[in-house]
DNA sequence: ACTTGACTTGGAGTGAACTCTAAGGATTAC
DNA sequence: GTAATCCTTAGAGTTCACTCCAAGTCAAGT
């Protein structure tokens, strides 16, 4: 698969690919005879993996530990399992802090809503809050 | 309040704090006759509103918006809700993803576990999946 | 009055994650 | 075989969200 094939499979940029293999996101990807990137199974399973990885807002720093560890081989497999679960511990943070969010922008969404309703504000001050 | 009263409550750098103001995420701060700024409850309550937006990793550029929108009257309420609510919709589908990423990171840390527990491997090839 | 420390501004610098450019090599279509 | 298109690399440029710096002003203590 080229890399074109592989930019419009996944919606991600052709200089993003290459981008990702250079600061070693991904491992060195599969080449032709002529050196042109050519993905296999393999590469295109980590390229979904870096892709699912970033769309959640992971380090990019991360990835490329997790790779360089991969790499060394099994003994780095427990280092491999601590740097997992600290992303996962920070997934979770990230998601608490969505969910404060939401549920002020759901307060306030529904302030509006009711504002616009009654065709005046039901509230004074504080449209901050 | 002084601007490290604020700092040292919210735990954000006055830089930041200033920069917020500058770049208008918050409507300017209440000054003393000397120009210098004391927090009163509505400025800390924008400031309070820009951090739980920001960490929730809505962009600035949203706040700016929500602001301008704000001072300029009543009749932009229609245009504020429309925002919070695209907002939520964005922070909504960011949860999406990080479900679908924590997901995968169970799934790895399982086999990972599992891998460490027995002493050996129980998967060949593919742990980038 | 003077020192100390905190505050002010405008503007430059930083780090993360791309994104683009230039110069050239490889592949395909005719 | 050659034109058109796609690929290659190295490195420069961009955007976002801060973060730092310089030069100067303000406020509190002695």
């Amino acid at each position: 698969m080229t890399i074109k094939e592989v930019s419009e499979k996944y919606n991600i940029s052709q200089d993003t690919l290459r981008y990702y293999e250079r600061v070693g996101m991904i491992p060195p990807v599969t080449r032709t005879s002529g050196g042109i990137r050519d993905y296999q199974e393999a590469d295109l399973s980590w390229v979904e993996l870096a892709i699912c990885m970033r769309s959640a807002g992971l380090p990019v720093e991360a990835m490329i530990e997790y790779v360089r560890l991969y790499q060394e081989g099994d003994q780095t497999i427990p280092a491999r399992l601590q740097l997992l679960v600290d992303q996962k511990e920070a997934l979770l943070e990230q998601k608490r802090q969505i969910d404060t969010t939401l549920e002020r922008l759901n307060y306030k969404i529904s302030r509006y809503e009711k504002a616009i309703e009654t065709g005046k504000l039901t509230w004074e001050k504080d449209a901050c809050k």
